[in-house]
DNA sequence: ACAAAAGTGTTGAGAGTACACCCATGC
DNA sequence: GCATGGGTGTACTCTCAACACTTTTGT
């Protein structure tokens, strides 16, 4: 039931999707930021991100943005929040719905794009001084996930499909910034009924005991408690 | 250091604002929505909103689209999501960024409005079948307020400055949609450190004990624990 | 044999939950 | 004096938090 009416006064602005896409590398949380080459901010670091087309829904554009810069296909991606200050990017009035997205380092790789020249991860310690209002969508996208691991499956997406439990507790202590209770957060993640014991053991070549690798009951991410899975904030 | 360098592609689109404005009238959770003469939804019930100006914030445009409505001054307003599909709207390609907000049912008055016949509070259980995915957006809304009064103040901004502990008690309950506990909800929100009591009493004529006045301690809408001040989910 | 990470239980404290009766008032 | 909502305390249960030693392997 398309109809054909426009509104009367011109009401149209730009409207950009902006990703923020976490993985764990080097033990630690990072962030991928591409080197702009064509703006004002030519050279400066941004968020992988562009212009939503009229044909697609947000979501793909954000989807596709990822695809252009990374190859990965399976990726969680979620939308944040959207940010319109009139000021917000010199180019002009620009709205921008931010996302963020999760994945394991090991299935991915970076792709050759033709308008970047560079893509880099980024620990979220150490970020480079970012185009834009990029800065505070990465914090709020840092802020999101915290809370998020707490009452949902979310860290599973950073993991590869087999793991140990001390993987995953590094991942909860990287993620949150602080250590944990070994004791505690084997009990706990047991008792939530999420993980498959595979059978199999890891092996890393270290001088040490092998380890249990254990996969995820479901694939999804699924809400748990309202409680705080690991730590109250 | 705003430069002139539009996109190179039209990428324009239209960008509205809708709000969930929720209030507690006659003991129920109550969404405020505005009947349509325009459109071809005209005659439909929607919720309130509009096309976001060229120079003003989409958090403004929220407000002063509420504030055309309404005549409320100070109110609660939390952005909730953008849906952005590109059939959600018949008339085109319109991306919505949605909001909820909150009032206090005593100081609020209606607005008469040009393009708008009419307003009407709909109980959240009783709604007329709105235009767009407006359905949507309101489920979404319900569902963040029901989650958030949980852990923060936010169910405050319902309430008018004194209040009892039996209302406040009973404004939990419409929200959740459940029973409390009269004892443990005292104690609970006692132990929280955030009523004030004003030394006033309610004595609203009927024939039983005059009530406690109290009122917060802090206006702004505070984040408490994670674990739910009142019903773990 | 030793270094390094894996694996494993118990106890005490605090929070949550369930539950029933007296109090102050208007009519 | 009675009907109506206001106001109050305790006991049980369960979850969370703190804490240290044995096991298995590679070198």
């Amino acid at each position: 039931m398309r109809v054909a009416q426009a509104p009367k006064l011109d009401h149209s602005l730009a409207v950009t999707v902006d990703v923020v896409l976490f993985t764990i590398w080097e033990k630690k949380l990072a962030v991928l930021l591409v080197r702009r080459i064509k703006d004002p901010f030519s050279g400066v670091w941004a968020l992988p991100g562009g212009f939503v087309r009229k044909d697609e829904s947000v979501d793909e554009a954000a989807l596709r943005e990822l695809q252009e810069e990374t190859s990965v296909s399976r990726v969680y991606l979620e939308q944040l929040y959207t940010f319109g200050d009139p000021d917000r990017d010199p180019r002009g009035r620009i709205i921008t719905v931010s996302y963020y997205a999760l994945i394991n380092w090991e299935n991915f790789q970076l792709r050759a794009k033709a308008d970047t020249s560079e893509a880099k991860w980024f620990p979220v310690q150490k970020l480079p001084k970012p185009a834009f209002d990029h800065r505070e969508i990465i914090r709020y996208a840092l802020e999101r996930l915290q809370h998020k691991v707490n009452y949902t499956t979310i860290c599973f997406q950073l993991l590869p499909k087999e793991f140990t439990l001390s993987e995953l507790q590094q991942a909860y202590e990287i993620i949150l910034h602080q250590k944990l209770d070994k004791r505690n957060f084997r009990k706990k993640m047991i008792q939530l009924h999420i993980l498959k014991d595979t059978g199999g053991m890891k092996t890393d070549g270290g001088p040490q005991r092998p380890a249990k690798l254990y996969s995820f009951t479901d694939v999804r991410v699924v809400k748990l408690q309202e409680k705080g899975i690991i730590v109250p904030f």
